[in-house]
DNA sequence: CGTCACATTTTGATTATTCAAAATTACATC
DNA sequence: GATGTAATTTTGAATAATCAAAATGTGACG
């Protein structure tokens, strides 16, 4: 039985959420799986009941749930498809990094294994997709840098932006329109806790100075 | 409220249904509704019944149906997504043309308008598709070449090969391994009533012959 | 240890799509 | 005009996915 676009949200959804635990949690909550998913919390009840005796996930009442690594080895598929289509739609189709990824959501669940066969050829199998996400390999396996945010990174250092972890199309638009799209060379020249804000020296020694929100969703390297 | 899948299955199988129709015929019987979409024939009456609620189609119950202007508008747009995509699945995934119309048949219904104007333009704005059917326009009017099939063109006249109206994988592997794709130049030295075949003059004067039925579904030009 | 707030689960219902099989209709033929 | 066949429609039911709102469990805190 092959899934169901909506089993591999459901698994998608577990799997970053998953990533996004503090240490020391094994299990997403279900209010945070309906929450990513846009549904009731009920229905996320419901289906991860079913997910559950389908062996792709562990469930536990009222704690949350985990994949298996059935559940596992499927969501990283869905996650390693998605990213490949971002980054081909993006290189190769040339739209923009802030207009794929609705698209890229659809076609996740519906193109042949050819068809990503062929752009992860044409992409020459690319480890990052154009937000700096890390593609799972094709056994399932995924990447993993070592990454600092803005917050954390030292002061008056070079550091390469390397990731942006927010999706929404204004955000994106705006990091793009301050040249602070991967690959960019930027500096934090001052952190500032009363006023909540970073100041950067990027692009041509331009300065700006964005929101502590906005800057810990940028990942740098040094 | 925007058309499921399902809906734009049925509108562009009536709308293929329609031009299917001997002379004459003005709707499209229940019954082949069915076959095309692969699905009992009740299920058909009780969908199509829906479609004329919608405003999308004409219904005469026991007779057929036919698309109103509306329905006509929705399924020239997905049909012109289609053979867009699989022409750009060809042309630039670089896949084989008996391979691509299960991924056109899914991603029809979920790409972007924006990604689709994308690849028409990569494309050149084509007429036909990689099997010769023509690509409707953006405004949804479908170009209409008249063509004359294997059993009706001249004899001992090199024809070019212009469109092959059979999606089927072993077929077009069959018309491909034989030089009779579109774009090739043959000539029809014989036909036989008897033997209810046709003798063929292809590439490299290389002789073949083929039967009348697969000889209907390769159209020509003179 | 009782209570309150909040997260989670349960319940009852709805929508879309489908099927199989029974009932009905249309049409050609006798 | 009766009748039989084939196409079509109706009926009753199933599945997947969802919601809103009621019920229940959990953990924190006084």
């Amino acid at each position: 039985m092959l899934p169901s676009s909506t089993v591999e949200n459901y698994l998608k959804a577990i799997y970053v959420g998953e990533m996004h635990l503090a240490d020391g949690q094994t299990l997403v909550p279900m209010g945070q799986l309906a929450g990513a998913l846009g549904i009731a919390p009920g229905t996320a009840t419901t289906m991860v009941k079913a997910l559950f005796e389908s062996g792709l996930v562990v469930y536990e009442p009222y704690n949350g749930v985990r994949l298996t690594a059935a559940g596992q080895k499927l969501a990283a598929r869905v996650l390693r498809r998605h990213r490949l289509i971002e980054l081909f739609l993006v290189q190769v189709i040339g739209m923009n990094w802030d207009e794929v990824h609705d698209d890229a959501e659809q076609m996740e669940h519906v193109v042949s294994d050819r068809f990503i066969e062929r752009i992860d050829e044409m992409l020459g199998q690319p480890e990052v997709d154009p937000h700096g996400d890390p593609i799972p390999t094709a056994d399932g396996r995924l990447p993993h840098r070592a990454l600092e945010t803005l917050l954390t990174c030292p002061l008056h250092t070079p550091v390469t932006v390397a990731r942006v972890t927010d999706q929404d199309a204004a955000f994106l638009r705006f990091i793009e329109s301050n040249n602070l799209k991967p690959g960019q060379t930027i500096e934090v020249e001052a952190r500032d806790e009363v006023s909540d804000s970073v100041r950067l020296k990027g692009h041509n020694d331009e300065r700006m100075t964005i929101g502590a929100r906005a800057a810990s969703k940028l990942l740098v390297t040094g």
